[in-house]
This record gives structure tokens, C-alpha cells and sequence, in this order.
DNA sequence: TCCCAGATTTAGGCTAGGTTAATCTTGGGA
DNA sequence: TCCCAAGATTAACCTAGCCTAAATCTGGGA
């Protein structure tokens, strides 16, 4: 016997190595070692070794030297977990007075304590909603995830309008810079100009009067926006 | 480097004994190692490890072949552990709707999980209240718990009121039992009867008609109760 | 007082999951 | 084609917590 409460079956280091590689896989397919190594803060041997644990349980295919690549059973666990914690970001945000950028690392711990019952009442009690506070799509019960076809604000084309959709969860000094400059998922802006060789984008936020914004090509990347339909003058 | 996401600093197997030898501390002191290995569901030569590293860390006091003794720190952190049951408790049957008789599991895995501040959050958003669903009374944030002067019914002597106060958040197939019967916490009953040689305690409950309700010794000595002034005809 | 039953601790082992150091693979550039 | 740097794996080791079996302590009754 060993380790965990069980939720889900499986430990927690199992979950998050879960979590780990389904979202490195929506970057690209089969996942390398290291990639895992550095998203869980682990030195590469521990996940060789992992890995070998996760493959013998049928969560991951390995081919050696090459990278792993989530089975059927493992991709079910992984999105139950990324349920779970978009669901519990939700519920933080709506229900508790949390801030955009503080929710991440509790629902990293709280993610592997709920129960399936628990998450299934936070989502009653919010109205099953379907993303996150970052915008992120909450998967369904069974698994089932929106693609979302999204551009980073660093390849909105000049001229048009767009409206932020959707940012990573993990950096809380980012959300906050984004939240101060009165961007949120749902606004929307017209993209007004960028510089090469990887220079800021400028930004014309709506208000009275329109507020311009560099924002710094690092920054531009991290921004998923939808391209709005009709252009601007 | 180990184990667990930390929000006491603690392990949850720490976490876990500490609470246990709290609570066992209440009902006589030092506790015993086959105590808290009967509490815990361990083996007792584990018991003996795990107890020797709370006493290197300073956590309790021990003396061989005879128990331990929580420290003062020891103690401080049993009671955060205490509070943060009590309160996820009543934040879960107050907020989403569950039964008292299942909370407890629940808040078992939650309490490890936590963080003080979504602890105070969810203590705010209650109203900051005294006792948990089962009459427990819920520790302060500094370490300061109610002391309950409280007599099971099985002591409760004939021909008094009495009310019920507290229950064992343990078993829920008893809780259920005792939710159908028409007890909760708050209720007022009149002890009518009881049998010698750990036989039936006989309660009248309020309502139109009184209800006349034989209570088993077992369950008897798990009701505690206040006894009420004024005695009835 | 002595002895034995029951409680406790020690000894020795196991697993999960991490580490560093050393050894392989692989693929791209000369 | 060959070689080497980067990345992956293996080897060897560590810790927390658990286990069972064996040894040891303690206290109550004859």
C-alpha cells in the first residue's frame, strides 16, 4: 500500500504527470522527457523513471529516446484532472472573492483532494459553466474538450479587431499586469501596430477615450485572442 | 526534498497523526502508541516510527513504553488541522448541499489541501461560526477551542430535558440513523426510561403527538448532550 | 516476589518517487 | 560519412512511511 487519498485511483504524482504531458501534447506529439521534466520541476531521470511506471499501467506509450504519447485511459485521467482544476479556479473566483491570478496554485493542490461528487456540485452551484476565469474550456464529464481555434496577439494581423479569449493560468505577476492594463478575456481591441524583429504590438483598447498599448512581443505570444469579423477603417 | 504539496509544512501523515493524537488526547493522556495505531488504521510498530520522527521534530513528547504528548507546537498544529476540518465541513453541507452524514470523507482529503487563507475564505463567507455540523466546536484561528461540558445520553438521568449537542462526524450510517429518528443538533427530547445492565434509553420527542423513541446503549454513550434546568413532571 | 500476557520497540524489508553521476542514442553539421 | 553535443536512460543511492517477525519492557495476579 502506499501514498495518497485516492480520488481518481491514481497517485498524485501520477495526476500531475498526467496533467503534465496532456497539456504539452496539445504543443506537439510525442512528448520528450525533458519537456516533462522542466513543466513538473524534476530532474529528467526521475521521469525516465516515471514514465516507465506510467507505461507499464497503460497511461502512456513510450518509445524510447523518442517521448510519450497518452493512451486512451491515460487522456481520460489527464482531462479529468484538467476538469477538476478549471472547475475549482471557477468556483474560487465566483464563489470565494479569489483574483484571477491566485487561483492557480490552490486548485493545483485542491485538484487532487476533491471528490468526483464535490466537483459535480461546484459545477451545479456555477451553472455548469464552460470555461475558466482564463478562459480555458472546462471539459465535460466525459472528456470531451472545445478545440478552440485561437491566434496569439503576437500573429493578429494589423488593422483588425480581435478579443481576448484566453491565458495561461500560471503566471500570477503576468495576470495581474494584463488585469491592470484593463485587458480581460472578453475584451475587445483593434491591433493597431507591431514592430519587427520580435518588437511590441499596439493595441487601441475601447473607452473614452481609446487607450493605446505597446505590449511587449513575450507578453503578445501568451495572449490567445479570436480575429473579430469585419475589419476597422 | 518529498511528499506532498504543503500548506502547513507539514506531511499529511503528519498532518494525520497529529489529529489523531489530539483528539485521543481528550479522552486521557499520554496516548498510547496501540491508540493511535488503532485510530489511524496502522500497524503499531509503524506507530513507533512515525512517533520518534514528531519527536525529533519536536512535535510531541515521548516517553518510551508509556505515550506521548502533543507539544505546544504540537498542538497548535493539531488544532489548524482541527479547524480546517470543522470549518470545510460546515462549508460543504452549508454551501453545496450536503448531508452531514457525508461530509466527512470529503473533509478528510480537503483539510490537506487547503491553504489558511481559503480556509479564513470560507469561514467569512459562514459567518464565522462556532460549530460544525455535528455540534463540534470549531477551534479559532489562533488555536483557541470551547471547552464543552457536555454528558452522553446514556448518563443523562431519567425525567430530565435534554438536548442534543454534539455527535461523532465518524459514522455515517449512524448519522443517517439518527437524522431519522428526527435528531439533529439543537433538538430537545425528554428522557423517559432507561433499561439496567446497558439496556434501551427511552427519549420522547417534541411534536403533535410526542414520539416515544428506544435508544440503544452503543448509540446512547455517542449523543452528547446538555442537560437542561427544569425538570418536567 | 515472580512470572507471564500484552503492549512496545527493534530489526529487517518493501514501494513510490525523488537525486546525481555515468553511459547510451540520436541526429545534424563538417 | 563521421563525430559530437544534446537528450535519454541506467546505475546507485536516499527518504518517508508503511509492513511482519522477533525481541523487550511493564504491570497485575498467584
Amino acid at each position: 500500500m502506499s501514498a495518497d487519498a485516492k480520488t481518481t485511483g491514481y497517485s498524485r504524482s501520477t495526476e500531475d504527470y498526467l496533467k503534465a504531458i496532456y497539456e504539452l501534447e496539445t504543443q506537439g506529439s510525442p512528448v520528450q522527457t525533458s519537456a516533462i521534466a522542466e513543466a513538473l520541476e524534476i530532474a529528467p531521470p526521475s521521469v525516465s523513471g516515471m514514465v516507465k511506471r506510467l507505461s507499464e499501467s497503460d497511461l502512456v506509450e513510450h518509445v524510447p529516446y523518442r517521448g510519450v504519447r497518452l493512451t486512451d485511459s491515460g487522456r481520460r485521467a489527464a482531462l479529468r484532472m484538467v476538469r477538476r482544476h478549471r472547475i475549482v479556479e471557477t468556483y474560487l473566483t465566483q464563489k470565494l472573492g479569489y483574483d484571477w491570478d491566485s487561483v492557480h496554485d490552490e486548485a493545483e493542490r485542491l485538484e487532487h483532494a476533491v471528490s468526483d461528487e464535490l466537483i459535480e456540485r461546484m459545477a451545479m452551484a456555477l451553472g455548469n459553466p464552460q470555461y475558466d476565469p482564463h478562459g480555458a474550456p472546462i471539459p465535460t464529464k466525459d472528456g470531451a474538450v472545445e478545440e478552440q481555434d485561437l491566434l496569439p496577439l503576437s500573429d493578429v494581423p494589423v488593422g483588425s479587431m480581435a478579443e481576448l479569449r484566453m491565458v495561461s493560468d500560471r503566471d500570477p505577476d503576468l495576470l495581474r499586469y494584463i488585469a491592470s492594463l484593463g485587458l480581460k478575456v472578453g475584451v475587445a481591441f483593434e491591433v493597431i501596430g507591431r514592430q519587427p524583429f520580435k518588437g511590441p504590438v499596439t493595441i487601441r483598447l475601447p473607452g473614452t477615450p481609446p487607450k493605446d498599448q505597446a505590449i511587449g512581443h513575450e507578453l503578445a505570444r501568451a495572449l490567445q485572442c479570436w480575429e473579430l469579423e469585419g475589419e476597422v477603417g
